[in-house]
DNA sequence: TCACCGGTAGTGGTCCGACCACTTGGCTGG
DNA sequence: CCAGCCAAGTGGTCGGACCACTACCGGTGA
């Protein structure tokens, strides 16, 4: 481990002392001349090893005034996920539909249990929403703030934040292009509604049911495309 | 969007030609040199751009040989999982092992149903080398294996990297310094056993319930530390 | 007194050019 | 024919300069 990079080592020591606590949510570093000079590298790598922070989302530059701590949230340290859900392909894409199915399965079981009535209500409306007009890009607008707030119900915010990940929106984007093109609308919209009225009867059972049957509509479809000569989207054929 | 900083929109570039197939996995880049010239940046910025994907696993730079486009498999591209495990505190934990819960479980549950006697050798062989050594070390290394192992049967590449950046060395680590303490090897080592014999029977529903039981007995303890005075690892009291 | 506003010091963002460390492949000499 | 060396090319590191932006402080006028 003697012969890790410079910046490599950098990582390390940045990712330790925000795991060791030193560095506190929120709290401000030092500027990025000073950490160099601390940890006896150039200014360059320093910036490296920052920049490998901040996309991982443990780190904020703002420019003009400093480097800060996240708050180590759910949403902060698994915005990475949806960059995997992108570069994903062919037989993977599956593989994290199913992931998906699930989590969300999941996730809409305890929702059914916990939901509020403020909640119930926003759900309701975004499935009104989507049924209210034809502009496909609305509608799965709607479509994902539907789920999401589904799993902002069921009181878990990391699983939450990785149903968000995978269900993000150039990932779905790219499944539903050809998805919706066969007529999937119509029973998109009558599983939406099994959905809501499972949420609605506080039933767990049936609302894992009818998410797992909803999501996994779409993984049967992905599934039999790939057989096809027809090229999946995001599937680069060898 | 226009207002982004120069390397965010190499970042976004890269990201882009690697999704859109231009760029093969396994495929080398051009130079450094010239990327930044193609993209009209310079080298420094160039290289926080290669940086951040590499970090995120999807680039992989060789000192002296080039820039690589990783295979995007599920271990490449989920390997940053394992530092949201590392870097979450408190009651994060206790979602993260929620969310293991019912990934294991589920996995376990497929295993059960698919493992072949040869893998099923290898789970019985990680137990039995758990159950000979006294050294910590040794037996959390076969504790993990034992999992991966089980994981790796379900036949879901993308949900065994999840769960293995889950049980990740660092994060297990932390929270079995405290669990194991109370003496709850031997309870361990009896929801192993009964996991195995469930696998061994092919009993989905036997294997799920054993999985979601031990799974669930850490995260019981770990929920009931955090409400004690006494710091739990990872959580920097205020 | 207080709200406004201009300036300014300090921060991250970008660029450049040089040199180092390592890999690779071809060339040389046995 | 092969082993070993050598040179070209690559990523890794460094230092310094300048730009763009933010935040704070002081003066100014109502």
């Amino acid at each position: 481990m003697q012969k890790a990079t410079v910046t490599q080592r950098a990582i390390e020591q940045l990712k330790a002392m925000i795991g060791s606590g030193e560095l506190q949510p929120g709290q401000r570093l030092p500027t990025e001349r000073d950490l160099a000079v601390q940890l006896g590298i150039s200014r360059s790598s320093m910036r490296e090893a920052i920049r490998a922070l901040t996309v991982l989302g443990a780190l904020e530059a703002r420019h003009g005034s400093g480097i800060y701590v996240t708050q180590l949230e759910a949403g902060d340290l698994l915005e990475t996920f949806g960059v995997v859900a992108d570069l994903s392909r062919g037989p993977q894409l599956v593989e994290l539909l199913e992931v998906r199915r699930i989590l969300e399965s999941t996730a809409t079981a305890l929702a059914a249990a916990r939901i509020t009535r403020t909640q119930l209500a926003e759900v309701e409306d975004h499935l009104a929403a989507m049924e209210a007009t034809d502009d496909p890009d609305e509608i799965l607008s709607h479509d994902l703030a539907f789920h999401r707030t589904i799993a902002a119900a069921a009181g878990n915010d990391t699983m939450a934040a990785i149903l968000e990940g995978l269900s993000s929106r150039t990932f779905r984007a790219r499944v539903w292009r050809g998805y919706e093109q066969e007529g999937a609308f119509e029973r998109t919209r009558r599983e939406h509604t099994r959905i809501l009225r499972a949420l609605t009867a506080h039933d767990p059972e049936a609302a894992r049911a009818a998410a797992a049957a909803h999501v996994g509509e779409v993984e049967e479809w992905l599934r039999g495309q790939l057989g096809n000569a027809t090229p999946t989207p995001g599937d680069r054929g060898a």
